[in-house]
RNA sequence: GGCGCUUUCGUCUAGCGGCUAGGACACAUGCCUCUCACGCAUGGAACACGGGUUCGAUUCCCGUAGGCGCUACCA
């Protein structure tokens, strides 16, 4: 093939929020693109007016955006090639569709939706084709005159695509190598409907990857049964020499279960299938996204590259810009991936703690302050650091419950309500209380109390020397009766740090509570 | 039903004729330890089946079975 510039799109429709899978075909879009220095167009496909969906075009420009995924052009982005927005092209498919016409690749259709329904009914599988398109009414059974009278008295009509049968026709994937099927299995495909003036998918779709220079189509695995059609398009316009080069996709699938992930997976098995939130206009309904869900951008981009793509070796953290270096199209799979989210959960642990923790504050800071509580970004650093290593216990979507790695900053509010507000009860019953409070714990206790009342440096240093001096010559460990002095349970940081945290007076504070609570 | 794509641990996958079939997630165990952990170590776990081709098939070919997709005046 000629080796002009990489030109790529992504091309939805605004029929909705966008989907993850839809996501991840953007990004490896993106990926090829800045990879070969090519441009990536955004272009909306809203040629089917009756799904338009309000808020949709925006909704999917701010998941991009918030993806850290950059169009070079297209609805919003400007460029050379416009308009991008398919409904602002009547005009050109127009033009197209009257040159099929002319020379006589497409052809004029009257049939009505009852009547073809009632084809349906008549003939077992029947398909608008070679073998039926003499018994339609169209401008192919039907004289000139009758046509002409047809269309002026206003009846709606559509295009059809005349597909020559008896043909192989062939479609070289980047991926899955040379497809081939016979043209008797398509049928005469709607390209243009009169009734809103507007092409089919089909038609614009050619006639814009055509007109905006596009050197690769990569999309899901679901197109590739209408790709030889799409061959055949680009023959009939004699535009063969620059048609763009074809990569399918495999489709993401459901975590359990069969087929493939569908936008209505997702809140039923407890993760997001969006990558923002989307509250449906109509009904008023509201879908989780990630973003809210408190996954970071670079995580999700990360973990979505490797479903259906690797870099042929074990590496798996990797940025934005490795990927853009890495990325190789023959190196994607070929089957459907299942779309693992709890792997989606480990990528963004790992990306987490890869944030040093001042980064963590303003989110952490909102979660408190939700909760109620003021503190300063330096209390909340320090909380970070002493926490984000630890684990927090959920109950899955069957009940259970189980424990992972802290992955959200919003995990950490459960774990670290203590360090800003004192226990108010002492649970006598808490398996770990019983454990560590024995009848001589008080007595300690009240000699540690002691012994902190002593210090006038309260660091983690300072305390750390008299302590272990003090534990020593009286050959006992405190550790965990002061921890459920501090905490009131078996959780937290290491003991002098959290005691350094709250300072000399809230501690001792929370040990005599806890003495007089627990006797 | 028709057509097409596809098939390695539970999951994501490496492998591109000869390997003790590798890694990651998840799971289990141990070590560490002032709690829960992190971390580290270890472990269980896969080539769908049947024919070929070949000295030799996870790898190439053909079937079968399963999975997925498409089959609209939707994309």
């Amino acid at each position: 093939m000629s080796e002009r510039k990489v030109r790529v799109r992504f091309a939805p429709s605004p029929t909705g929020p966008l989907h993850i899978g839809g996501v991840r075909t953007a990004l490896y879009n993106y990926l090829f693109a800045k990879q070969h220095g090519g441009d990536f167009i955004f272009r909306i496909e809203d040629t089917d007016s009756n799904r338009f969906v309000p808020g949709a075009e925006e909704y999917i420009i701010e998941s991009f955006k918030w993806l850290g995924i950059k169009f070079d052009e297209g609805v919003s982005f400007g460029g050379n090639y416009g308009p991008y927005r398919q409904s602002e092209r009547r005009d050109i498919y127009k033009k197209y569709v009257q040159q099929l016409l002319d020379n006589g690749k497409a052809y004029l259709a009257f049939d009505t939706p009852e009547e073809l329904d009632a084809k349906r009914q008549e003939i077992e599988n029947f398909q608008y084709d070679a073998t039926t398109r003499m018994m339609m009414r169209n401008s192919l059974t039907l004289s000139k005159e009758e046509v002409d009278a047809l269309i002026a008295e206003g009846k709606q009509y559509v295009v059809r695509f005349m597909i020559e049968p008896g043909r192989d026709v062939h479609v070289d994937d980047l991926i899955r190598g040379d497809v081939s099927i016979n043209s008797s299995i398509l049928d005469d495909k709607v390209l243009y409907k009169s009734a809103d003036e507007l092409p089919t998918y089909h038609l614009a779709n050619i006639v814009d990857d055509h007109l905006m220079e596009v050197s690769h189509v990569i999309r899901g695995e679901e197109w590739l049964p209408s790709a030889p059609l799409h061959v055949l398009l680009y023959e009939a316009f004699g535009w063969q020499d620059t048609m763009p080069r074809f990569a399918h996709l495999p489709l993401l699938l459901k975590p359990v279960g069969n087929g493939k992930l569908s936008k209505r997976d997702g809140d039923k098995l407890g993760f997001p299938v969006f990558p923002l939130e989307w509250h449906d206009p109509k009904s008023g309904e509201v879908s989780s996204g990630y973003r809210e869900k408190g996954y970071l951008p670079e995580a999700l981009v990360n973990f979505l590259a490797l479903l259906g793509w690797n870099p042929g070796n074990d590496q798996e953290i990797m940025s934005m810009d490795e990927l853009i270096k890495l990325f190789d199209l023959s190196k994607c799979s070929k089957s459907g991936a299942r779309f693992d989210y709890v792997k989606g959960i480990w990528f963004n642990h790992q990306y987490l703690l890869k944030k040093p923790a001042d980064e963590w504050v303003p989110e952490f800071d909102k979660i408190l302050r939700a909760n109620g509580i003021e503190s300063t970004p330096e209390k909340e650093a320090q909380v970070v650091d002493m926490m984000k290593l630890k684990v927090i216990e959920f109950t899955d979507n069957d009940g259970n419950k189980k424990k992972r790695n802290v992955s959200f900053v919003s995990d950490l509010w459960p774990l670290t309500k203590f360090f800003f507000v004192a226990p108010e009860t002492y649970d006598k019953e808490d398996k770990f209380v019983r454990k560590n409070w024995k009848e001589t714990t008080a007595m300690e206790m009240d000699e540690l109390i002691g012994v902190l009342e002593s210090l006038d440096d309260f660091s983690v240093e300072s305390q750390k020397e008299i302590i272990e001096a003090w534990t020593e010559a009286r050959d006992f460990k405190p550790w965990n009766a002061w921890r459920v002095c501090l905490v009131g349970t078996g959780q937290g940081p290491d003991m002098y740090e959290l005691a350094a945290f709250l300072g000399k007076e809230e501690t001792i504070k929370r040990m005599e509570n806890a003495i007089a609570q627990l006797k």
